[in-house]
DNA sequence: GGTGCCATGTAACGCGTTACATGATTAT
DNA sequence: ATAATCATGTAACGCGTTACATGGCACC
């Protein structure tokens, strides 16, 4: 998503200033989404060059203050009925790394999913004892840290899945495509360390 | 990841022109990661002033061919061995719209979740059809299905998760966080299609 | 009366993405 | 010959992010 949402969800409750939402964005999302404060004043301006809000005054401190526009509304009640898109081309570095390393017959995916499997059995445990610490009464963090160990083993199950089949015969790699190309040998790796 | 990357993995394995990098990476991500050309020569350029690849010959055809380089290869060796980063602040799109929903008071978060859940129950029967109808011998294609389909699985038992947790009491919603505002009510959101 | 830190911003960058420009090759 | 498409690139934009600038207020 993006910081434009959260601004105008924000000030869809009222008029605020740049602090304000910025106090705000960290109420609702908390460590969740760290927020630089300039973020805060950028994404303002251009939510009102799009017209989402306006500048209706500036305090008596000078600080400015915004209001969310018709215009605004009407965006932020669309964004929060349409669904979150789900396609086909939903990318994301685990797959698109171990695609790469399987073209690529350069680097050994297994070696690559095997790395894979151990940082996210760790990050496992590092949610788990996160979530322990956590006050039952942020409900919102936990909903969150439940969402983050849900897809852990998402996709940890997937990485076992992915083992599988590259142990199976007709594990194909695919190579370079056409044949109009310099055939020359790929020149090969040095042994680097696998930190 | 980055197209830098991707790039740079197709590079390992011999000097090659941009249409060819196009071609290669098609070869290796196909619809999973459908790849503007221009990206190919932009993305070249940035890769080339960072010393990561050099241009080593214009061929017959007027075509710049690129070589990876030393460092390159280094960058591509360390990032290929060092796992996708697992931390608390990974965000995606449906927990923070959540997250602001339930921080909003101004959007029902039940809502939120019942409208996200039908389309990724519609979304896991996509994946199915397109996954019945692939070659079997698309290794990576049906990898790359078969990751879709476990997370939109772990999404919808997340989303049950989140049902229960917030018809439960003490569901409270966070809200504006200082009291040095302006107390004026939040106007309401007028009844929205819920499109 | 400095030294910090809080509050409010502006400037600039990196990268993914889109749109546009241009020459060569092929089809009609 | 002209239209279409391929092949190669450049220009520009949008957004998230970082770094920098500045004025007030506290506190020692």
């Amino acid at each position: 998503m993006g910081i434009k949402e959260g601004l105008l969800t924000l000030l869809a409750e009222g008029p605020a200033h740049g602090y304000q939402l910025k106090l705000d964005f960290e109420g609702a999302t908390g460590e969740a989404w760290p927020l630089n404060v300039g973020q805060v004043y950028t994404t303002l301006q251009r939510l009102e060059r799009d017209g989402l809000v306006e500048l209706v005054e500036t305090d008596e401190d000078g600080r400015n203050i915004y209001s969310i526009t018709a215009t605004g509304r009407e965006t932020l009640q669309t964004w929060m009925s349409t669904p979150v898109e789900r396609t086909v081309t939903n990318r994301d570095d685990v797959s698109m790394k171990l695609l790469l390393a399987m073209a690529s017959g350069f680097v050994d995916p297994v070696e690559v999913i095997a790395i894979q499997r151990d940082a996210t059995m760790v990050a496992i445990q590092d949610y788990t004892r996160v979530k322990a610490k956590t006050d039952a009464g942020d409900l919102a963090w936990l909903l969150h840290i439940d969402r983050l160990i849900l897809h852990a083993e998402a996709e940890l199950r997937w990485l076992d899945r992915v083992e599988d089949r590259l142990g199976q015969p007709g594990a194909t790699t695919r190579r370079r495509q056409t044949a109009s190309h310099n055939p020359e040998p790929a020149p090969t790796l040095p042994e680097g360390d696998t930190q």
